[in-house]
DNA sequence: TCCCAGGTGTCGA
DNA sequence: TCGACACATGGG
């Protein structure tokens, strides 16, 4: 499996805000058990844990095929040589829903912070001990309304297993009834807890270098920016977005 | 002191 | 449909 694994698991998705990292060794309890991931010339995890590692990393998915598919310009060329190996994660949902309303209008370390600080054993609150706890130690600002309405709605049966079944366009719509998740978090949501490829979530890094790649510098509106994607990269848009998020934001400065 | 961060809800034109 | 603005917090 074409993999680096320290750039894929700290490149802003869920495992960046949920898994510690000693030295390019990342670990995590899973199901009360130590969980540990790290790679010497192929990826090695704790016995136990293949299925698991497997589910996370999305080892089904064939990058040079996926390059193939995403390569249409000099700017994604560029973006494949320099994080090539770079791969989406596929977490738990509603872990990946809390961490991306932890997201909101903040930046990666403190989201980081914000996460742990609602974790325990490994796992995050449920939406119930969410609901029923007072969560101001974890210091979410204007977010902890977001978190606690959404919790609140959840368990009071807005569905997040049947999101599973639906079209993509569905699922959107699904999520964006919940208050404080918008188009963006619910794309990151779609992207990193269930999987849809297809899903492109447009922040402020994105939304600067699509502008300043593909629009000439003019001001877009997101949803000519997410229209043009999907046209250009379909199925794969979230890799293209990761890749260009990635890009972005200059996570290697050497060049290639 | 101001600007920014993997934004969203609300309001007014 | 679009722009402006408030919203908490902390780092640069």
């Amino acid at each position: 499996m074409l993999l680096d694994l320290r750039l894929t698991m700290k490149s802003g998705q869920t495992p960046e805000f949920v898994w510690d990292d000693s030295d390019g060794r990342f670990s995590r309890l899973v199901g009360g058990r130590l969980c540990e991931l790290w790679h010497d010339g192929e990826l090695r995890f704790t016995d136990g844990f293949m299925d698991y590692a497997n589910e996370l990393l999305r080892e089904d998915d064939d990058l040079e095929k996926i390059y193939k598919k995403i390569n249409t310009d000099d700017v994604m060329d560029e973006a494949i040589k320099k994080y090539r190996g770079l791969r989406i994660t596929k977490s738990e949902p509603w872990e990946t829903t809390l961490a991306f309303v932890c997201s909101i209008n903040n930046n990666i370390k403190r989201i980081r912070k914000n996460v742990q600080s609602l974790m325990a054993g490994g796992r995050v609150m449920t939406p119930e001990e969410i609901l029923n706890t007072d969560i101001n130690f974890a210091r979410l600002g204007f977010r902890q309304k977001f978190l606690k309405k959404t919790a609140e709605m959840i368990i009071g049966g807005h569905s997040m297993s049947e999101i599973n079944k639906m079209k993509y366009e569905e699922a959107v719509g699904h999520l964006t009834k919940l208050h404080g998740i918008g188009n963006k978090v619910a794309n990151c949501i779609l992207l990193f807890g269930y999987g849809f490829l297809e899903s492109f979530p447009t922040d402020t890094w994105i939304r600067k270098t699509m502008t300043e790649n593909y629009f000439g510098g003019k001001k877009t509106s997101d949803a000519k920016i997410t229209d043009f994607a999907f046209d250009r990269w379909g199925k794969y848009a979230g890799y293209a977005n990761q890749y260009l998020f990635c890009h972005a934001r200059q996570l290697k400065t050497d060049a290639i």
